[in-house]
DNA sequence: ACACGATTTCAGTATCACCTGAACTCACTG
DNA sequence: CAGTGAGTTCAGGTGATACTGAAATCGTGT
C-alpha cells in the first residue's frame, strides 16, 4: 500500500465517517475499492491498514451483513478472501426503499396525535414517503439500464 | 403532553436515533411535529420533554442550522418561538443533491489509484453518482408538483 | 438605568461505541 | 493426533460526545 493509496483510503474514510460510520469500517471499504488484487484475506487487510485482527473481523462482518462485501474462495488456496461485491453500490440504493417505507410508517403512526394546528407537519412527510415509494422502483430500473449500457 | 404524544415522540426519536442522531435532537424533532400550538419556546420544550435548557439550546441550534426548524415571533409577545419549518421535509430531500455530488467527487478522486483489477469497483460509483445527479432535479420538481396539488 | 425572563456558554460527569489484545475455536496438514 | 494459521469472541481501556447544572449574557419592558 503506497502513499497515494493511503491518502485515498483516508479520504473515503473521512467522508463516510461524517455520516456516523466507524473509522475502521470506512477504511476497509475504501481499501477494498482500490486494493490489488481485489480479493484480500482478513490478515492482509489488518496488516495493510494497521488494524487489529479483531477489528477487521467485526467490521468486515458488518460489511457482509449489509451486502457490500462477499467472501470468495480462490482455486488452490483454502483461505477465505473478501472483496467488494459486484453491484454493491446499486444494492445500497435499492435498500433505500426500505427506509422510505419506514418513514411513511412513522408519519402514518401519528394518526392518534395528529395536530389540528398545522397538521401538514406530519402529512407532508407521509405524502413525500408515498411519492418516493412510487418513484423509487422505476428509478432503479432506469439506473440499472444506464449502468449496464455503459454510460458517459 | 399526554401519554399518546409521549409515545409518539419516543417512536420518532427511536427511529432517528438508529441513524446516529442524538436522542435529544430526535425528541425535539418528534415533538415539534405534533405539539400544539406548533410554535414553542425553548423553555417550554425543555419542560415538555424533561430536558435541560442547555441541551435544548444546543440541539435546537443544530436543527436551525440544518434548516429543519425556524424561529418566529408571535405578535404581542417578545419571546422567541421555534417551529418546524414549512417544507422542511422537502428541503431535506433537496439537500441530498449535495451528498450525491460529494459521492461523485470521491469516486473521481480515485484517478491516481484506480486499480487495473476490477476498476468498476470505483467507476460504478462514479456512474451511479452521475446518474442521480441528472435524475434528482427533475424528480424534485415532480415531487413539488405532487405535494402542492394535494396527493392521495 | 434597572430588573427580569429567556437563551447561551461551558466545565464536569456519564454514557457509549470503537478498538485492541489475548484466549479460544475451527479447519487443514504432516 | 499434535501443530499451524486463519478467524472469532470478548473483557477491558480509551476516546468521543451528549447531557446537566450553573453562571454569564442578551433583549426587552418599566
Amino acid at each position: 500500500m503506497n502513499d497515494a493509496q493511503h491518502q485515498y483510503v483516508d479520504k473515503v474514510a473521512t467522508f463516510f465517517t461524517m455520516f456516523g460510520s466507524a473509522r475502521a469500517w470506512a477504511e476497509i471499504l475504501g481499501w477494498l475499492m482500490i486494493c490489488e488484487p481485489a480479493e484480500r484475506t482478513q490478515a492482509q487487510i489488518a496488516e495493510d491498514l494497521g488494524l487489529s485482527a479483531g477489528t477487521v473481523s467485526t467490521q468486515l462482518r458488518a460489511h457482509v451483513q449489509l451486502g457490500m462485501v462477499e467472501q470468495v474462495r480462490v482455486r488452490g488456496d483454502r483461505t477465505q478472501r473478501y472483496r467488494l461485491r459486484p453491484g454493491a453500490w446499486f444494492e445500497v440504493m435499492s435498500s433505500e426503499l426500505g427506509r422510505i417505507h419506514a418513514m411513511g410508517d412513522i408519519a402514518r403512526a401519528a394518526g392518534p396525535v395528529l395536530p389540528r394546528d398545522r397538521p401538514e407537519r406530519v402529512t407532508e412527510l407521509a405524502d413525500l414517503a408515498d411519492f418516493f415509494a412510487r418513484e423509487w422502483p422505476p428509478l432503479l430500473e432506469r439506473m440499472q439500464a444506464n449502468l449496464t449500457k455503459g454510460p458517459s
